[in-house]
RNA sequence: GCCCGGGUGGCGGAAUGGCAGACGCUGAGGACUUAAAAUCCUCCGGGGAUUUUUCCUCAUGUGGGUUCGACUCCCACCCCGGGCACCA
């Protein structure tokens, strides 16, 4: 075995070496080790604690199924560096894992193994754990939450029992997404791609009508939407940009259009945000769902031919993919509406493009105006009237453009040219609005409207209320209960949980398992007694994921989801981590229960989140690593063959933590080496140092030239000023801006050093070499927080090193004594001068000047400006 | 189509407007070794000049601009990745 001592081969840690009690890196024993010791001091429990600043940091819960593998680390070890950062820097750090243990995969997989969704889970959960542990995380895991348990899922039915009785929970008959694969609804969010389920990217989504349960997210778009000012600054803003899209407010105006020749027809309503433009409306299209469309067709002429039309239009695909390029079909109604504004008579058609989800399921088409609906006028024939002129034609740019769209603009009205003009000008042809500002013209136009009674003001949302019905087995069920006599009744607080039996048959046959459960069915009605029967939908698992964090505050908590004022103490969460995959649905719902929670009085703050971080996924391949790719890396592997602590390096050295990062196993060989280096460099002096009386923060002062007449004086200069500096440098890397990758390397590079000036023994006094050493491991402890541990225990310590703040760079030792001067002759670099940190320019122009290889590039030229930075650079712009 | 990111050596990536390529990987050479592995040291963007030392020059997607000085700021364009997409 003694052979093995520097042997740097990674397979020897994880088989021979372990036991061979060799002084080489050790991980396998070493991590062990520490774990322990840490578990044992319980050093990452936190409670609440007024006299202490809190941290609240936190790692998106993961769904425990497949295997843990870099991808996963990555997220949790960006979020452990962050934690042990606080903690060193004195934070009370609350920090907890869970698991997001609802979802389809537990079910289906149940059904493939012939297994209960409960046990496979929970085997899960049991694997995900230990190779957690395994990396040495520093989790609160007294603190872990289940979302299947009941004592969890309970607080979901509370909720929804809060949101029901406030109606914010409602039942609607709707038109619902169907993945025939999952064999349930999908909300909007979970339909991918155009169309596509977005568990089974090849599964298309069908289109079905059932009742379901709904959240009214929309009673809180503005708020959604408002509040997201107060997360600029602290979320990437690709994300508020989403959420902003995704929310897609859009101010506007309702306007009616009375049908003609109809005696007591409903007029039809339309939503625009170009009011403006109503004197160029040359039709009124209805969507082909619009409840209007069959009473207009009653009786009328072209009846006959347009039903078929409207029949094969209700069967068209619902792909949304296709909807964008789908080409545009309609018919005409044989009715005609009445132009508020003008009085004229347009028809009304019915058009394919018209959406009955958005707005009011009818728009006015104004061609010359709107790129669609030229589309669709210039397809059936229909008129083109230029109601909005371009502003002065300011650019030669926008002439270009402005040629071709005004050059066929006669004032008449008459056919326009190729493009629609659809931004704001200057109206024209539009009765006594001609002339004004489209802004102007809106605000007036709007406001005649309004003051007629056919019209006003109005903002819609893209956002849609919150399909939460899911006809599956394993999710939270629906806390209500169907009465014949007293219809939908909630089941009261006290008989909460309703709980998901266990005993069910699961064939993944279409249906809900639970509605074929008599026992669970079957029931008696709160109110009544009588028989009733159970609502056999489950929930979807966004609602256990959209407020889980705030169970972490006070996880145990049977008579309320958690305790406010814990939550006060902890919340907003201070910085929370994951993937950019979740920049839309669980993070805008998660907001919305937040605000749901705030108005229900739980909790004081708007946002549950302070400052959101979404790292990069990690690649094999070019594609994110995934067991269906076949390219994952596992983390237990890479645990057994190098340690968790390489591990944990390679991911934040090589990349930037927000950026994707390609897996390579020749880099991650690179990681493990330099740790190797690292413990060897300790190993060789511990020996020396564990008794010397110094360390940390001990040397204040550099040592002066004289002391001791030691020739190394310069020596331990310059290895505590490298110390120094780079400790300032890995500090702001942690601090400022989470450039882990980049204080890696500053570590590395001091590592150099040190190993550049060896043999220490000579001229570097031992409290210096303590000091140096010391350093080392302290900056390497967030990221290899075992090893780190060790070599600290290493150098003589008794006390573990999680008792140890972050250390405090020097100013003083950190100084440069002598700088380099970058010489510049008009821009270009010409050469470098050594000399005394703070020298003056008119010093340092006439030493420049003297430079031999500078003279040439000055002779015969004057001298007309220069620019001197201090300690940095001269710049002699010549002439 | 619209909106975000991003283009730097063979590769991953560094650079508050001030020496482009830190640090690592790969590769080459050397030391140690009977040998290999490991370890330690040196070199490693292109072109040119100089027999060494060294010097010049080009170079951060392309083209302009601002500046004493631009990977960094401004304008236009090209390419790659992502998001949204008949939203009236």
């Amino acid at each position: 075995m003694a052979e093995q001592n520097t042997t740097g081969n990674p397979e020897q840690g994880a088989h021979g070496g372990a036991q061979g009690a060799g002084p080489g890196y050790d991980p396998q024993k070493i991590e062990a080790k520490w774990q322990k010791r840490w578990a044992d001091a319980r050093v990452f429990e936190s409670e609440v604690d007024p006299s202490k600043p809190k941290y609240y940091v936190l790692e998106m819960l993961p769904y425990p199924s497949g295997t843990l593998h870099m991808g996963h680390m990555r997220n949790y070890t960006i979020g452990d560096v962050v934690a042990r950062v606080k903690r060193m820097r004195g934070f009370n750090v609350l920090h907890p894992m869970g698991w997001d243990a609802f979802g389809l995969p537990a079910e289906n997989a149940a059904i493939q193994n012939n297994t209960h969704p409960r046990t496979w889970t929970n085997k899960n959960i049991a694997e995900f754990q230990r190779v957690l542990r395994r990396f040495g995380f520093s989790y609160d895991w007294r603190r872990e939450i289940s979302t299947c348990e009941p004592e969890y899922y309970r607080w979901n039915q509370w909720f929804f029992l809060c949101m029901l009785e406030r109606g914010l929970a409602y039942r609607k008959k709707s038109r619902v997404n169907w993945c025939p694969k999952c064999c349930t609804v999908l909300a909007n969010e979970q339909v991918i791609n155009g169309g596509y389920c977005w568990r089974h990217e090849d599964t298309l989504v069908e289109s079905r009508e059932i009742e379901q349960w709904f959240l009214k997210t929309t009673a809180y778009a503005d708020q959604l939407l408002d509040d997201l000012k107060q997360l600029e600054g602290g979320w990437p803003e690709r994300v508020i940009l989403m959420q902003r899209n995704w929310i897609g407010k859009s101010q506007g105006a309702r306007v009616k259009f009375a049908v003609a020749d109809v005696a007591g027809a409903e007029p039809i309503e339309v939503f625009t945000t170009r009011i403006d433009t109503i004197y160029g409306a040359t039709a009124v299209i209805l969507a082909p769902a619009h409840p209007l469309v069959s009473k207009l067709l009653d009786g009328s002429p072209v009846r006959g031919e347009a039903e078929p039309k409207l029949a094969k239009m209700g069967q068209a695909s619902v792909k949304t993919e296709d909807l964008a390029t789908m080409e545009k079909e309609g018919f005409f109604t044989g009715r005609y509406a009445v132009n508020p504004f003008s009085g004229g008579k347009i028809p009304i058609w019915v058009g394919n493009f018209v959406l009955m989800e958005y707005g009011t399921g009818a728009i006015m088409a104004v061609p010359a105006h709107d790129e669609r609906d030229l589309e669709f006028c210039r397809k059936y024939g229909l008129p083109v009237r230029v109601v909005v002129e371009p502003k002065e034609v300011e650019s030669s740019k926008s002439k270009v453009k402005g040629e071709k769209k005004v050059a066929g603009a006669a004032r008449s009205g008459q056919e326009v040219a190729d493009e629609a003009f659809t931004d704001y000008g200057i109206s024209v042809n539009s009765g006594p609005y001609s002339g004004m500002e489209s802004e102007t013209a809106i605000a007036k136009m709007t406001a005649f409207a309004e003051q007629k009674g056919f019209g006003r003001a109005e903002t819609i949302f893209r956002l849609k209320d919150w399909g939460i019905s899911r006809q599956r087995y394993w999710g939270t069920p629906i806390p209500v209960v169907y009465c014949a006599k007293d219809g939908i009744v909630a089941v009261p607080d006290s008989d909460l949980p309703v709980i998901l039996p266990n005993d069910v048959k699961l064939t993944g046959e279409g249906g809900s398992p639970l509605a074929a459960t008599p026992e669970f069915v079957n029931t008696t009605c709160p109110k009544c007694g009588g028989p009733a029967r159970r609502e056999t939908d489950t929930m979807d698992t966004f609602v256990d994921s959209s407020w889980y964090f705030y169970r972490y505050c006070d996880p145990h908590n049977d008579k309320a989801p958690y305790d406010s004022a814990k939550a006060a103490y902890w919340f907003p969460i201070d910085q929370y981590i994951g993937g950019i995959t979740h920049a839309i649905l669980h993070l805008l719902y998660s907001r919305f229960w937040c605000k749901v929670m705030r108005d229900l009085g739980l909790i004081t703050h708007n946002e549950p989140a302070a400052r959101l971080f979404t790292q990069g996924m990690v690649q094999k391949g070019g594609v994110a690593m995934s067991k269906s790719r076949g390219n994952v890396v596992g983390a237990e592997e890479m645990a057994q063959k190098y340690g968790a602590d390489t591990g944990r390096l390679y991911t934040l050295f090589a990349a930037p933590p927000e950026k994707d990062l390609e897996w390579s196993e020749e880099s991650i060989e690179g990681s493990w080496r330099f740790l190797n280096r690292v413990y060897r460099l300790v190993d060789r002096h511990s020996a020396a140092l564990r008794g010397v009386k110094a360390g940390v923060g001990k040397i204040e002062a550099p040592p002066s030239k004289t002391e001791g007449g030691a020739p190394g004086a310069a020596k331990e200069r310059t290895l505590l000023r490298k110390t120094h500096q780079i400790l300032r440098r890995v500090t702001q890397d942690f601090e400022t801006r989470w450039h882990f990758n980049s204080a890696i390397a500053l570590i590395m590079e001091l590592t150099n050093e040190i190993y550049g000036q060896e043999p220490l023994e000579e001229g570097v006094r031992p409290e210096i070499r303590k000091e140096v050493l010391e350093l080392l491991t302290l900056m390497l402890a967030p990221m290899t927080p075992h090893l780190a541990e060790e070599l600290w225990e290493m150098l003589g310590h008794k006390e573990g090193q999680w008792t140890v703040a972050w250390p405090s760079f020097s100013e003083e030792l950190a100084r440069d004594d002598e700088v380099e001067v970058v010489v510049q002759i008009s821009g270009r670099v010409r050469g470098k001068l050594k000399v005394p940190a703070g020298t003056g320019e008119e010093e340092i122009v006439k030493r420049a000047q003297a430079e031999p290889g500078i003279e040439h590039h000055l002779s015969g030229k004057r001298i007309v400006k220069r620019i001197f930075v201090p300690d940095k650079l001269v710049n002699l712009v010549v002439a």
